[in-house]
DNA sequence: AAATCGGGGCC
DNA sequence: GGCCCAGATTT
C-alpha cells in the first residue's frame, strides 16, 4: 500500500467521529444517509437520520409508506426532489428487484436520484468495492495533493485515475471517507490546517504553497425578489394549497402573489364573500440558491370558504397541518401564526 | 456546459 | 450576511 494511502488510513482511524450511519454500514443505511448528505452539512443530517431509521427500518416499511408522510419526515432537509426519489427508487426495489437492495454499481447508478458520487459511496461503503468517490471534499482535497490549481474534464479523469490506484483493496469505503473527513476537518475550504495534515508531505499544493489558491471562490450573483402570502383563515380553518411541479412539488404551501394588491381580487375571483385583512407577519427572507427572496405574509379572514376542496387547494384545520409537508420556511409563519390567533394551542 | 434546486450550519 | 456543503437533474 502506498505510503499516503496508509498515512490517510491511520489519520482516520484515529479521528473518525460516531456517527449514527457508521454503526451500522448497510447497504440500505449507506444509501438513506447518503441522499441525506447531498449537499447537506453532517450535524444537520443527524437527527433526520436518526428519525428515518425508526420510522422506516428497513426497504419493505419504505415501500409501504406514503409520499405525503415521507416528504413531511424530510421537511427541513431542503432538496425535496432527494425524498420524491428516494421514494420512486425504493417502489423500484421492491418491483424491479424483488425488495432485494441493488448489488452492483450500475444497478444503483439506474435508480433515481443515484449519480456517480453516490452509487460509488454505497459500492465502496456498504459493499467494500474499489469505486472512488468524487465529491466537493475529495475534488478540493485531491485537487490540492496534485496541485491542480485549473479544473476541466481532462483534469477529473486524471484525479480518479490517481484514487483508483491509491485506494487499497482492502478498505476502500474507509478510504473514501478519509477523504471527505480530511476536506471537512483539515483541509477545509479557506484557510486549511496545513500543519495537521496527515498526508502534507505528498501534497503538491502544500510543496508550492498554493493550497489556498484551490478550488478559488464562486462568484455568483445574488437576485432579489419579494413575495406576498395570503394566509386566509376562515372558521378555525386556513387554505393551502399544493405544488403540481417544480422543485417544491408535493409541498404544500400558502397561495402567492406578485403584488399585494392580487390578494383582493383573488378573494374576489374564487367567489369569496366579505373579508379583512387582520394582520400582517413578520417578513421573512429567504435565502435559496441565488436568490434572495422577501415573503410578506398578510392574514386575511374570509367569511367563506371559497375555492371548495379540490385535489390541489384545501381548507385544513391547525391540527390537520401536522401532517402536511411544507418547506420550512412555510412552517415557521405557520407557527407565527398560531401563536398570535390562538396562543392556548401551544 | 450551465442553471437549478424554496436548507441550514458555521464563521 | 455570505459561503459552503457526502450532488443530481434538467435545460
Amino acid at each position: 500500500m502506498a505510503l499516503l494511502t496508509n498515512q490517510l488510513i491511520r489519520w482516520f482511524r484515529k479521528n473518525k467521529r460516531d456517527l449514527p450511519w457508521r454503526e451500522n454500514p448497510t447497504p440500505y443505511c449507506v444509501w438513506i444517509s447518503e441522499i441525506m448528505l447531498q449537499q447537506t452539512v453532517v450535524n444537520a443530517v443527524i437527527p433526520y437520520f436518526r428519525k428515518w431509521m425508526e420510522k422506516y427500518p428497513d426497504i419493505a416499511h419504505l415501500a409501504k409508506a406514503k409520499e405525503a408522510e415521507v416528504l413531511r419526515m424530510w421537511e427541513g432537509l431542503g432538496y425535496y426532489a432527494r425524498a420524491r426519489n428516494i421514494f420512486k427508487a425504493a417502489i423500484e426495489i421492491e418491483k424491479k428487484f424483488g425488495g432485494r437492495m441493488p448489488e452492483t454499481w450500475e444497478e444503483w447508478r439506474g435508480l433515481p436520484g443515484i449519480g456517480d458520487y453516490t452509487a460509488s459511496a454505497i459500492m465502496s461503503i456498504a459493499f467494500g468495492k474499489p469505486y472512488p468517490v468524487l465529491d466537493a471534499n475529495v475534488r478540493r482535497v485531491g485537487r490540492r495533493i496534485l496541485g491542480m490549481a485549473a479544473w476541466d474534464k481532462k483534469r477529473e479523469k486524471e484525479l480518479l485515475e490517481f484514487l483508483r490506484e491509491a485506494m487499497p483493496r482492502k478498505n476502500p469505503g474507509a478510504f473514501n471517507e478519509a477523504l471527505m473527513e480530511l476536506g471537512q476537518k483539515v483541509c477545509l475550504p479557506d484557510k486549511p490546517l496545513c500543519e495537521k495534515c496527515p498526508v502534507k508531505r505528498f501534497c503538491i499544493g502544500f510543496e508550492k504553497n498554493i493550497q489556498n489558491l484551490i478550488p478559488g471562490k464562486a462568484d455568483r450573483k445574488i437576485t432579489k425578489k419579494k413575495t406576498y402570502l395570503a394566509l386566509f383563515v376562515s372558521r378555525g380553518k386556513l387554505l393551502i394549497v399544493k405544488r403540481e411541479k417544480g422543485i417544491l412539488k408535493d409541498l404544500w404551501g400558502f397561495p402567492e402573489f406578485q403584488e399585494e394588491g392580487e390578494i383582493a381580487s383573488f378573494i374576489k375571483k374564487e367567489g369569496g364573500r366579505r373579508f379583512k385583512e387582520t394582520g400582517k407577519l413578520k417578513a421573512r427572507i429567504h435565502y435559496y440558491t441565488r436568490f434572495r427572496d422577501e415573503l410578506i405574509p398578510f392574514v386575511y379572514e374570509v367569511e367563506k370558504q371559497f375555492g371548495g376542496n379540490a385535489g390541489s387547494r384545501r381548507w385544513v384545520s391547525f391540527n390537520e397541518l401536522e401532517k402536511y409537508p411544507l418547506p420550512s420556511v412555510y412552517r415557521k409563519i405557520l407557527e407565527e401564526l398560531l401563536l398570535k390567533t390562538c396562543p392556548a394551542k401551544i
